[in-house]
DNA sequence: TCGATATATCGAAGAAGGTCGATGCATCGA
DNA sequence: TCGATGCATCGACCTTCTTCGATATATCGA
């Protein structure tokens, strides 16, 4: 169920409407607060913070496994959610799967919490 | 349980670490993320929304029950959620509950999306 | 003082989310 | 070809969340 991955291929432009917009539509609502769900975990706001801070900024599950201490299917789970919601994009090199942040994803976001 | 209410009094300066700093400690993820979980939904996002755009930046509960289409219980548990992540505030006037949004709230997460 | 109004809180029901161990599926090295 | 490794998926369990109706509290107007 839920056929709503696209979360990011919007309308026109880079990707949400403000929040502050003076009237947002139930489906504006509905996709930013899809990515802020995202956003909405501890584990998953390491995760990111961890991918970010690592070499080459990316970083495969084996590498974020240890340093949040969680199983390692949690850990794909959370990255599936990041995934799911534009945020990280995925890159499977041999064996292991890289996690990268979407460029510009959480700068789009940023730009929806400011009314200018 | 959860003595955690106090999300904004933080140590020195405006509100949170960057989500992509360096290295992002779990309290800082764990106050990150409990702001962006209030805005993990679509209701939440609209009552913000419809806050913004009213007269004056301020609404009671009774000017938001109809426009998000959910009881009076439920609008008023939404914006407690909104109030306890600190991104709105209640003034109590006469029988009638205003909220607003909190000044630079929104300003202080975008910045803690965006790394520059 | 009394009824009406606005809101918060309570309790409950159903849905959604986080976590784990077990397992399946590729890919690599020997 | 075979075992080992890295990852995703599955099924289950428990917690948290969303929502409601019922109710309590407070304020206003008459």
């Amino acid at each position: 169920m839920k056929a709503d991955l696209p979360l990011l291929d919007d309308s026109s432009s880079v990707c949400c409407a403000p929040v502050l917009a003076p009237s947002l539509t139930e489906e504006e609502a509905v996709r930013l607060a899809a990515m802020f769900k995202a956003l909405g975990d501890p584990t998953r706001v390491r995760l990111l913070s961890l991918i970010a801070a690592a070499e080459g900024s990316e970083a495969c599950i084996c590498d974020l496994t240890e340093p949040v201490g969680l199983s390692q299917p949690t850990v794909s789970h959370h990255m599936k959610k990041l995934g799911d919601a534009g945020l990280v994009e995925r890159e499977q090199r041999g064996r292991w799967a890289f996690y990268r942040v979407v460029p510009g994803a959480l700068d789009h976001l940023a730009e929806a919490l400011t009314p200018r």
